[in-house]
DNA sequence: ATTAATTTTGAAACCGATTTCAATTTTTCT
DNA sequence: AGAAAAATTGAAATCGGTTTCAAAATTAAT
C-alpha cells in the first residue's frame, strides 16, 4: 500500500500550516498569491490527490446524482441518460445509475441505496407498478431534491419533466381520423403509468372531438415489446367490424405489428394506417416508415438534470415553488405508414 | 438542517461506547448477541443512517464502480450496462457511469474524474480514437482493477472481455460465400478499434480460405449509423464488377443499407445477400430479417462486472494473473437477408 | 475457590480535509 | 513614526465511523 500524499505532507514540506494548504487548493481569496503558487506547484510535484471522503465528510456533499430508470436497455431511456450525463458531467457531477426493472420493490430498494450513498439529488422514472411515493419521503425530509421525468406517476405533489402525452395522443389519433380511419385500435401499456393513462385519454378525446364512438374492444393492453406484434395482430384479426387504424404507444412494438400485419396480407396504410410513438431509429428503417410522435429523450434528460442542479443551489429555493411540472414539446411526424393520398 | 443521528447518540442513549455501537452495526462477531439486538433496535427507532463519508474515510472504499462507455444511447451498450447494473446491484455496489462520446480527450477527463471520486474499480469500453492506455496508469499504480470490455484496444497487457470478432466475421463471410457470393463488400468502422480491426481480419481470412482474392475496393469505412445507408449504397452502385454480398459491422447500419438497396431496386438476398452484426432488435423487424451475429451484450456486462468484483477481494490476487482475456461465445443467426435456397 | 482462558467492552487515536477564531504580518493613513 | 485598517496565516476543533490495545467481565478448568 502506497502512502498517499495529504495536505499535511505538503504543509510540512513547505513549512506552512495545513489550513493554508487547504485554502490554497480551494482557491480561497484570503491567501497570498505567491503562497498559492508555491502550494499548487508542490501539490503538483508531489502528486497530491484530494481525498474526497474527508472533503465530503465536512461538506456533506458527494457530487453524485442518482438516477433510477425502469430499464437501462431501452432506446428511449438511454437517450435520456445520454442527455443527463452530458449536463451532469459539465457541471462536475457524477451519475449513479440503477434500474428498477419495472418492479416496485426493486425501485424501493434502489431508492434506499441511493439515499444511503448520499446522492445530492435524485432523478426518477417510475416503475410501472409503483403505487405510492412514500419511499421518497426520506429525501423530501432531508430536502434532497427529487425530480421525476417521463414516468411521473399520477401524483400531483411532485416535480416532473414530461411531454404532453394527452395532446400527443390526441394528435396521433386525429391524424388517423383525418386519413379516413374510423375504427382505430390503440395499443398501450399498464394504465397505472401516467404516460399510458394520459395517452388513452388523448385517444378518447380525439374520437369524441370527431364524433366517433369509443369502443372498449379497440383497446389492447400489451407489454409493448418487439415481439408483441404477433399476439396483437391475432387480436386485431378477430375484431368485428374490421379495423382501419392502429395507434401503438411505442415504435418497436409498432414495427413488430407492422411486420405481422404485412405477413397477414394487410396493406399499410391502405387497409390499416399505423402510427407509433417515440421516433425511435426503428421507425425510420422499417417499410413503410412509421408515422410517430417525436419524443425528445435527450432533451428531456438535459432538462431534468439542469433542473435538478438548479435545485442544488441553496439560493434558489424559490425555484422549488415556481416550477412544478415542465412540459416538453413533442410533435407528430407523418410518414408512409399512415399517409393516404 | 435536521440533526443527524450518529453512533454517538445511540451510544449515549444506551450507555455503551461508540466503538461497541459501530461493531454491533457491522455485525462484528466480538459483540454479545443481546447487546447487538439492543443496539439494532435503538438504531432502528432513532432512525439512524450510517454516514458513508466517515465510513469511507477509514475503510478507503466507496462501493462505487465506474463505467466509461463510448455512448450511452446505443442499443448494445445499454444491454451491457443492464447486465452490469444487475450484478453490481446484487453485490451491493453502485454504478457511476459516464460516456466518452467517442472522444479520447473526454475519455481521459472521465478517467480522471473516476479516479478522483475513488471508484473501487473501473470498467471501460474504449473510445474509437484512444491510442494509449496511459490515462489508466494511476489506477494500475494504486492497484485499482480496470477491466476492458468489447472495445479493448489493441493492447496486450490488459484484462478484457470480448467476443472472438475475427471468428465471428470469418463465419459471417464464409456464410455469404457458401450462399454463392463472390464479391462481398465489408462495411466497418474505425480500424483503430480492435473490434473492427479483427473483423476485417476475419473477413480477409475467410476469403483466403475460399480462394477468393481480396479486393481493397470492397472495403467501405463508415460511422455505421442508421443514416449511413445512403452513402454506402451510392458507393456500392459504382463498384465494378457488381457486388453480390454485403457484410455490415452493425445491424442498424445494415438495416439502413437494406432499405436503401431495396429503394434502388436490388432484390435481397437474390441480388445482394446481407449480413449484419449484433442481433439488435432491428435485425428482426426489417424485411427481410437480417442474418446477423448474436452479440451477447447483457452477458458481457454481467461477466465483466462479476470479474471486476472478484478482483476486489484481496484474497484472490492470483486471479489477476490467471485471467487475461475472456472470450464470450457468439453465433451466426441465419435469416432471410442472406438465405438463398 | 482459585487460576487460566475466553468474551465483551471502552478509551483514544485515526482517517484527511475544512473552518472558526485569534494572532501575526503587511499596508494605509494621519 | 505611530496608529489603525486590511490582508495573511496558524492552532485546534470538527465531521462520524473504525480500529488498536488494553481493561473488565464472564466462563472454563484445575
Amino acid at each position: 500500500m502506497e502512502k498517499e500524499i495529504t495536505i499535511y505532507d505538503i504543509a510540512k514540506d513547505l513549512g506552512v500550516s495545513p489550513a493554508t494548504v487547504s485554502r490554497a487548493l480551494n482557491n480561497h481569496p484570503a491567501v497570498n498569491e505567491k503562497t498559492k503558487k508555491k502550494i499548487y506547484n508542490a501539490a503538483m510535484e508531489m502528486g497530491y490527490q484530494s481525498n474526497v471522503f474527508a472533503s465530503n465528510l465536512r461538506s456533506k456533499r458527494t457530487n453524485n446524482i442518482g438516477v433510477i430508470v425502469p430499464r437501462l436497455n431501452s432506446s428511449f431511456q438511454s437517450s435520456v441518460l445520454a442527455g443527463m450525463e452530458k449536463v451532469a458531467n459539465e457541471a462536475g457531477f457524477n451519475l449513479i445509475i440503477s434500474q428498477s426493472l419495472e418492479s416496485k420493490d426493486k425501485e424501493i430498494a434502489n431508492t434506499h441505496s441511493m439515499f444511503n450513498s448520499r446522492v445530492d439529488g435524485l432523478l426518477v422514472s417510475l416503475a410501472s407498478n409503483t403505487e405510492s411515493l412514500e419511499h421518497f419521503a426520506p429525501f423530501i425530509k432531508k430536502k434532497i431534491p427529487v425530480i421525476f421525468y417521463d414516468r411521473v406517476g399520477n401524483f400531483e405533489e411532485m416535480f416532473g419533466v414530461t411531454i404532453d402525452n394527452m395532446k400527443a395522443a390526441h394528435q396521433a389519433t386525429s391524424h388517423l381520423i383525418e386519413q379516413g380511419c374510423q375504427r382505430i385500435v390503440h395499443v398501450l401499456g399498464n394504465i397505472k403509468v401516467n404516460v399510458y393513462h394520459e395517452r388513452l385519454k388523448g385517444y378518447k378525446y380525439a374520437l369524441l372531438d370527431h364524433s366517433i364512438p369509443f369502443d372498449e374492444n379497440l383497446i389492447i393492453y400489451s407489454d409493448l415489446n418487439e415481439e408483441a406484434g404477433y399476439d396483437i395482430v391475432q387480436k386485431i384479426k378477430s375484431i368485428e367490424p374490421r379495423i382501419d387504424g392502429l395507434f401503438v404507444s411505442n415504435d418497436a412494438c409498432a414495427a413488430s405489428c407492422l411486420k405481422q400485419l404485412k405477413l397477414e396480407g394487410y396493406r399499410i396504410p391502405e387497409d390499416i394506417a399505423v402510427v407509433g410513438f417515440n421516433n425511435d431509429v426503428i421507425s425510420r428503417l422499417v417499410e413503410p416508415n412509421i408515422t410517430t410522435i417525436n419524443y425528445p429523450g435527450y432533451e428531456m434528460g438535459e432538462l431534468a438534470m439542469r433542473n435538478l442542479i438548479n435545485h442544488l443551489d441553496v439560493n434558489t429555493e424559490n425555484l422549488l415553488k415556481n416550477t412544478n411540472r415542465i412540459t416538453l414539446r413533442s410533435e407528430l411526424i407523418i410518414r408512409e405508414s399512415s399517409k393516404r393520398k
